[in-house]
DNA sequence: ATGCATGAGCA
DNA sequence: GCTCATGCATA
C-alpha cells in the first residue's frame, strides 16, 4: 500500500520548466515559505522583489512540459505512509484564534520585507486602520460594492467563446449565476474569520488610501465588481481580452514588483476575498476555466488599476496576513513515476472510471481508492483546463495527432464485468491536446497493467 | 508552476 | 459521485 506512494520529500526533482529560471524561482521560492502554524502559503513572498523584468516571460502553455516533466526518478521512492496518515480534519480552535490575531500589525517584519529591501520604505510603513471598513463585517455589508462576489453578469456564458477552451462546452452559466455560492465557496468557517473579522491592521501609508471601497482612484474603472451595474468587462470578455489582460496583468504586476501572492492577498484586502498565489498564477497562465477567468478578471483589473495609480505601490500590498485555516489536510501523496504512468494509461483507456474501476486500479497500483479517485478527478479537471485555448504557441501541433480516441471504459478496466452501468461517455473531448497522451508512459514504464490492458 | 486535496453545489 | 473553484504543499 505504501510502496506506491512517496512522501513529499522523497521526490526527485527533475522538472524542466520552460520558464526562465530566474523568474520561476523568485516567485515560487518565496511562495513556498510558510508560517509555523499557519501553513499559509508564501507568506513571505514579499521578500522577493523581481529585480528587473524586461522580458516578461510570457509563459505559454505547453502541454507536455508540465505533465511530462512531472515524472521523477522512480528509484527515489521512500514509502512513508506513516506520515501519510497523519492528518486531522480540523484544527485546534486555539490555534485558529491565535493565528487570526496574527495579522500584519503583529509581525511587520515579515510583512513587507521586500519593500524594505528595495525601497527603504519599510521604516515608514505605517500601519493604519484604514481598511477597517473593509473588514468589519458590519460595515462590509453596508459597503456598496460587495466585492467578494461577482455580479451575476459576470458569468455570462453567452460570451462564451467556443474557441476558448475548446472542449469546455460546459457551464453556459445562466446569466444569473448563483452568485451566492459562487466564488465564496471557500469561506470555511475558519478561513472566513480571517478574511473578514480578523484585525484589520493594514500597512497602509496614511495618505494613500487607495481604498477601493471609497471610490478609490480606480473605482472609476470598475469598483463594483460584484454588483450588477459595474458595467465593465465581465460582460463581453472574449478570449483575446482575457488573454491580453492576463499578460498585461503579469507584466505590470512584475513591473510594479508584486508577486502573485501579493496580488492574491491584495484582493483580499481590497475586496474581501483573497486568493492564493496558485490562483493568480493560474489566472496569468490562463489555466482557469473561462468562467472563472471572467469572474476574476474584474477583481484583478481593479487591483491593477489601483496598483498603477497609487503613488506608493507598497500601499497595494498592505498585507493582511491572513492565515489559512489551520485544519490539517491529508498529507499530499506523491505518486511514483511509474504509478503515474500507469494512471495515465488507465486514464487514456477510461478517463472516468466507475467505483469498481477505481477499486480495481487502486488494487493494482496498491493505492488508496481515494487517491485514485482524486487523481482521476484532478486529471479530468486538468484536461479541461488544459484545453489549450490559446494555441499559437505553435509547439503543440506537432506533439500529437488525433488523440487516440478512447474506447469506452467498459471494455477495458473491467475485470469482472461492468455493472452494465451507462458506459462512461468518452471523456477526452476533441480539444484534448496530445498533452494528455504524450507523457502517458514514461520511458521505462514498468507497471504491469495486466488485465486492464486490452 | 503544478500535483494532490478539499469542499460546496448539483444531479 | 462528479464538477468546479480553490489552495496547500512541493518541485
Amino acid at each position: 500500500m505504501s510502496d506506491r506512494s512517496v512522501t513529499p520529500g522523497s521526490e526527485a526533482s527533475s522538472r524542466a520548466h520552460e520558464l526562465p529560471r530566474t523568474m520561476y524561482t523568485q516567485e515560487s521560492r518565496a511562495a513556498s515559505l510558510q508560517f509555523a502554524n499557519g501553513m499559509l502559503q508564501d507568506p513571505n513572498s514579499v521578500f522577493n522583489k523581481p529585480a528587473c523584468y524586461n522580458g516578461i516571460a510570457t509563459q505559454h502553455f505547453f502541454p507536455f512540459s508540465a505533465v511530462g516533466a512531472d515524472y521523477r526518478h522512480p528509484d527515489i521512492q521512500v514509502a512513508d505512509l506513516s506520515q501519510a496518515r497523519h492528518w486531522y480534519p480540523f484544527s485546534t480552535p486555539e490555534l485558529t484564534g491565535q493565528v487570526a490575531g496574527l495579522t500584519t500589525a503583529h509581525q511587520p517584519a515579515n510583512l513587507s520585507p521586500r519593500i524594505a529591501e528595495t525601497q527603504d520604505q519599510i521604516k515608514s510603513d505605517i500601519k493604519t486602520e484604514k481598511l477597517e471598513d473593509e473588514f468589519s463585517p458590519e460595515k462590509k455589508s453596508a459597503r456598496p460594492p460587495p466585492p467578494a462576489t461577482m455580479a451575476p453578469g459576470v458569468y455570462h456564458s453567452n460570451h462564451w467563446n467556443p474557441s476558448f477552451w475548446p472542449g469546455l462546452t460546459h457551464a453556459p452559466a445562466p446569466a444569473a449565476t448563483p452568485v451566492s455560492s459562487s466564488p465564496s465557496s471557500h469561506s470555511y468557517p475558519t478561513t472566513g474569520v480571517f478574511t473578514t473579522a480578523a484585525p484589520q491592521t493594514l500597512l497602509v501609508p496614511v495618505q494613500q488610501t487607495p481604498n477601493p471601497g471609497s471610490s478609490g482612484s480606480s473605482s472609476g474603472a470598475g469598483s463594483e465588481v460584484g454588483q450588477s451595474s459595474d458595467s465593465e468587462e465581465e460582460e463581453n470578455l472574449s478570449t483575446e481580452e482575457l488573454e491580453q489582460f492576463a499578460k498585461e496583468l503579469k507584466h505590470k504586476r512584475i513591473t510594479l514588483g508584486f508577486t502573485q501572492a501579493d496580488v492574491g492577498l491584495a484582493l483580499g484586502n481590497l475586496y474581501g476575498k483573497m486568493f492564493s498565489q496558485t490562483t493568480i498564477c493560474r489566472f496569468e497562465a490562463l489555466q482557469l476555466s473561462f468562467k472563472n477567468m471572467c469572474k476574476l478578471k474584474p477583481l484583478l483589473q481593479r487591483w491593477l488599476n489601483e496598483a498603477e495609480n497609487t503613488d506608493n505601490p507598497q500601499d497595494m500590498y498592505k498585507i493582511e496576513r491572513v492565515f489559512a485555516d489551520t485544519r490539517k489536510r491529508k498529507r499530499r501523496t506523491s505518486l511514483e513515476v511509474n504509478v503515474r504512468g500507469a494512471l495515465e494509461s488507465y486514464f487514456i483507456k477510461c478517463p472516468k472510471p466507475n467505483t469498481q474501476d477505481i477499486t480495481q486500479i487502486a488494487e493494482d497500483l496498491r493505492l488508496e481508492k481515494d487517491v485514485v479517485r482524486v487523481w482521476f478527478c484532478n486529471r479530468r479537471q486538468k484536461g479541461r483546463r488544459l484545453a489549450l485555448p490559446f494555441e499559437e504557441e505553435g509547439a503543440e501541433g506537432q506533439y500529437f495527432e488525433p488523440s487516440p480516441q478512447m474506447p469506452p471504459c467498459n471494455g477495458h478496466l473491467q475485470t469482472q464485468g461492468y455493472p452494465g452501468t451507462a458506459p462512461p461517455h468518452l471523456y477526452l473531448p476533441a480539444f484534448h491536446k496530445p498533452e494528455v497522451f504524450k507523457q502517458t508512459l514514461p520511458p521505462g514504464f514498468p507497471v504491469g497493467l495486466g488485465h486492464l490492458t486490452s
